[in-house]
DNA sequence: TAATAAAGTAAGTGCTTACTTACTAAGGAC
DNA sequence: GTCCTTAGTAAGTAAGCACTTACTTTATTA
């Protein structure tokens, strides 16, 4: 027999948000019903009435916190402390394969949204993705500028970068390419961050 | 007042097929329904029904008429022709990013069925996925034995490539980047094969 | 031109969905 | 222990869904 423990309004309405979350990921806005988020919770449907209007609300709240919640870059910032040139780089590539790899909560959800075009994937974009462009962009000027880089686009340069990192993690995780082919993290890490610096070329041109 | 023509089977068949593929594109599988499907064909559910008995039949008609048509990788063969170094990669890159700026379908239903992780999707990943990496790692592993390209695992480098040319499509068609930054084709086209061949630093390692 | 085959429809079916209502049970304060 | 707030439920409702049936219209051919 199920012990159902009655939870605080807080506990219970951020275990609907975390099952809920898990579901959405899965399955999707439209594949998810409100009827098996409040079975995996333990609970009736009402209850999640009571917290959310819609079922919309539900997964608003959600995108939200996943915009607020800066864990991620508070993490990838101590993780490149300190660190520039080859090794910075080296770090931002495994700081963005591993988390992407372990939880991809993010990367699904926020493909999914840009795919269903609602007005909410915007937001999600604009605070989740410009931010480390913006980032890669400035650190690449700045080396420009120093005379370290060629003269080259920085924002094209950036995009090119986080293009062949985060197209990486996607194929593997997403599209299913770990099947075919395998490699440890810092390999592929280090492959990027070597051509990204030097170009696969013998000789340069 | 509306004149519904009555077509034979196979064109009112296709006609379904490519009423339906906008819709799953813009709308996902469960997010389009076989009414609106039915409505925009001008004809009733019933005859969706008479040639798909299902509607996820009428789903696995449009992938696998996507895997069987290579009209795409016909056009690129043309289009790389007679080129080599780094002329046949930026024409690779021209075409990817092309190609999928005007026609968003294929890169969309992929993405979507990978998500939803299907059986369906693996097979479409399969047949359009893995047959251009290897044809690039093919080439790259070529210039690599001719001593062009230093000694570097050529799967990886073909991804890296791939990498930065389909991600920038898809942040600029799919994430909505575009609204934020732009730049012509064949400038993003000649960066990335720029860095792919010599990187960005001034100076080798 | 009448027979026949094929393209099409109107109006359903039962089931699932998001969402609601009217009620019950738990637990802390006094 | 009784009140009273609050967490929770059972049992709905109306709308929407994929899919079907029984029938009508149109074009082809003998």
């Amino acid at each position: 027999m199920i012990v159902r423990k009655r939870l605080t309004a807080e506990k219970r309405k951020s275990q609907i948000v975390r099952v809920a979350t898990a579901l959405f990921v899965k399955k999707g806005f439209k594949g998810t019903t409100t009827r098996e988020i409040a079975h995996k919770a333990g609970i009736s449907e009402a209850v999640i009435y009571k917290y959310f209007s819609k079922k919309e609300e539900l997964y608003r709240a959600i995108i939200s916190a996943k915009c607020d919640d800066d864990l991620g870059g508070s993490r990838l910032f101590s993780a490149i402390e300190g660190t520039e040139g080859r090794e910075l780089f080296h770090e931002i590539a495994l700081f963005i394969i591993n988390e992407n790899t372990r939880d991809q909560t993010l990367m699904r959800l926020l493909t999914q949204s840009a795919l269903e075009s609602t007005p909410l994937s915007e937001v999600f974009i604009k605070t989740k993705g410009l931010d480390l462009i913006e980032f890669l962009e400035v650190n690449i000027k700045e080396l420009i500028e120093k005379g370290e880089f060629r003269d080259i686009d920085p924002r094209l340069a950036a995009r090119a970068f986080l293009g062949m990192v985060f197209h990486y993690v996607m194929s593997q995780e997403i599209y299913g390419l770990k099947k075919y082919f395998k490699c440890t993290t810092s390999e592929a890490a280090q492959t990027f961050v070597d051509i990204f610096f030097d170009g696969i070329s013998r000789r340069r041109r």
